[in-house]
RNA sequence: GACCCGUUCGUCUAACGGUUAGGACACCGGGUUUUCAUCCCGGCAAUAGGGGUUCGAUUCCCCUACGGGUCGCCA
């Protein structure tokens, strides 16, 4: 019988949550979920002088907007709290008496306390990386001096605590996994290196070692490292920009993990039922925001009614459109098979419910130059106007139909001209169920509006 | 500089040592449709380079190049 997996993502709240530290909580959290384990929130607070409140709001509520709840951490509680590293105080002097009593720590000549590193080789077994062994001793000897630019002699032995009295990563992160009973490090290639430090320390805490998965890292689409101002690199901007969690979660989900055949959209609770950690892959990534783009656009069109109406709420609201309206259920279909991104639901039916329309210069240079425009939108007016018929989607296309026959045009030359007056835009949802849904009186007057602007 | 990890179409990726090296996004072209879009069809496009091992290498080994990471009393 196997122990239960338990995972953990400990990020430390010293700024917004990056799309990269949210694909390793991902990670973390369908092995979790995927082997019926446990999902383990800690914060790493020990930086006193960077970490603020906001930044663990930001966290926080941005881990619930994608989805991935946590089993114990934070508000969830737990058997293994507390779950803030600065609340952990009593823990790791705990484990430092323990780490004290085999001998391997001593106070250097500045008062901070240093763990003796074996002088032997450590191998690591890393289920994405294999296995490597190290010397730390030999290894940390010097050191890289980027200044000098070169070695300089250094104390292999890792420090732990600050001659203050504070604590050091390295210790306090495989004390709390120890602690926590955390089952799977799963985390980014950039711990790959300090994981034999943390190796040394297991063992002389004499605990049993975790399975280490360590993932590529992401970088920006022209390769470079990806920084914490570049674009798309907060969730809060998938947020603001209208994306779905879902496809969120399912676009840096496939950055670094393949479940090996040629499906690639899934829902949260299919990548949870896919996703194997033997199926992430070595090598670093690049973001490619077109693709996160149709993803979105694909989970837009799997929602349900209801799911889209409550996800384009706050979009609606921006925008002043009214959620009681009872166009508003016909419109959101109409409109989601061309949206990317839920911003565009607002913009695309806005001409529905405003009383009026604004054309921009640009959308009415499409038409303002081709012939006898002024004509074509009269015919349609016209025919629009002497109808007796109701104002549905069939008898609006015979009407145009019937129009574009009399004045010897193909159908298609009255499309754009009566999107223009009828929305202002060039593009947009299918036009005829939108005419129906702007309704008979205001398509009229748009019509008429536009003729009177049209150059002569 | 030392050590570690990596390298398949522009991008994300697939391929028991044997495939015409597959799929998706993007891009380009054609078609359907009432317009833009969707949709359908088609096209473009890759094993970093060089050596081995092997009947046969994207796959295994070595070297080089390139990319990334670590070398903190940051996490």
């Amino acid at each position: 019988m196997s122990t239960p997996v338990r995972t953990r993502f400990a990020p430390s709240p010293t700024g917004h949550l990056h799309v990269g530290s949210a694909r390793t909580a991902l990670y973390n959290w369908l092995h979790a979920r995927h082997t019926g384990g446990t999902f383990v929130l800690r914060v790493e607070d020990t930086d006193a002088a960077r970490n603020t409140e906001a930044s663990r709001d930001a966290i926080l509520s941005g881990l619930e907007w994608l989805g991935m709840d946590w089993d114990e951490g934070p508000v969830a509680g737990g058997n293994y709290g507390p779950y803030f590293q600065s609340e952990r105080k009593e823990v790791y002097d705990r484990y430092l008496a323990q780490l004290e009593a085999s001998g391997r720590v001593y106070e250097d000549e500045d008062g901070a306390l240093r763990f003796r590193v074996p002088d032997q080789a450590i191998t690591v077994d890393d289920l994405v990386c294999g296995t490597q062994t190290i010397n730390l001793k030999k290894q940390g000897s010097t050191r890289w001096d980027a200044e000098l630019k070169k070695d300089v002699p250094s104390n292999p032995d890792l420090v732990i605590r600050r001659a203050d009295g504070s604590y050091i990563f390295h210790f306090v992160n495989v004390v709390d996994d120890i602690d926590m009973k955390i089952t799977h490090v799963i985390r980014g290639e950039d711990h790959l290196s300090n994981t034999p430090k943390h190796v040394a320390l297991y063992e002389a805490l004499a605990a049993p070692l975790p399975t280490f998965s360590h993932i590529p890292l992401n970088l920006n689409a022209d390769g470079s490292k990806m920084s914490k101002r570049d674009q798309g690199a907060s969730i809060t901007d998938y947020i603001e920009q209208g994306f779905l969690p879902s496809a969120v979660c399912n676009y840096i989900a496939l950055l670094g993990w393949s479940p090996k055949d040629d499906e690639e959209i899934f829902s949260p609770e299919e990548l949870v039922k896919r996703f194997e950690l033997t199926g992430i892959n070595r090598s670093n990534s690049r973001f490619d925001f077109k693709k996160c783009l149709w993803l979105n656009s694909e989970h837009l069109r799997r929602l349900d009614a209801q799911s889209l109406l409550e996800k384009s709420q706050s979009f609606l609201k921006d925008q002043n459109i009214p959620l009681d309206d009872p166009r508003l259920p016909a419109a959101l279909q109409l409109v989601r098979e061309r949206a990317e991104t839920l911003t565009q639901i607002p913009t695309g039916i806005a001409a529905i419910f405003s009383d009026t329309v604004e054309i921009e210069a640009d959308v009415l240079g499409k038409i303002s130059g081709k012939e006898n425009i002024a004509g074509l939108l009269q015919g349609l007016h016209g025919a629009f106007a002497a109808s007796e018929d109701e104002w549905t989607a069939d008898n609006i296309k015979a009407l145009i139909v019937v129009s574009a026959e009399k004045l010897d045009v193909k159908m298609g030359a009255l499309m754009l001209p009566c999107r223009i007056a009828a929305t202002g835009k060039s593009g947009g949802p299918d036009l005829i169920p939108l005419l129906e849904l702007i309704g008979r009186e205001r398509v009229i007057d748009r019509i008429a509006a536009l003729i009177k602007v049209l150059p002569e």
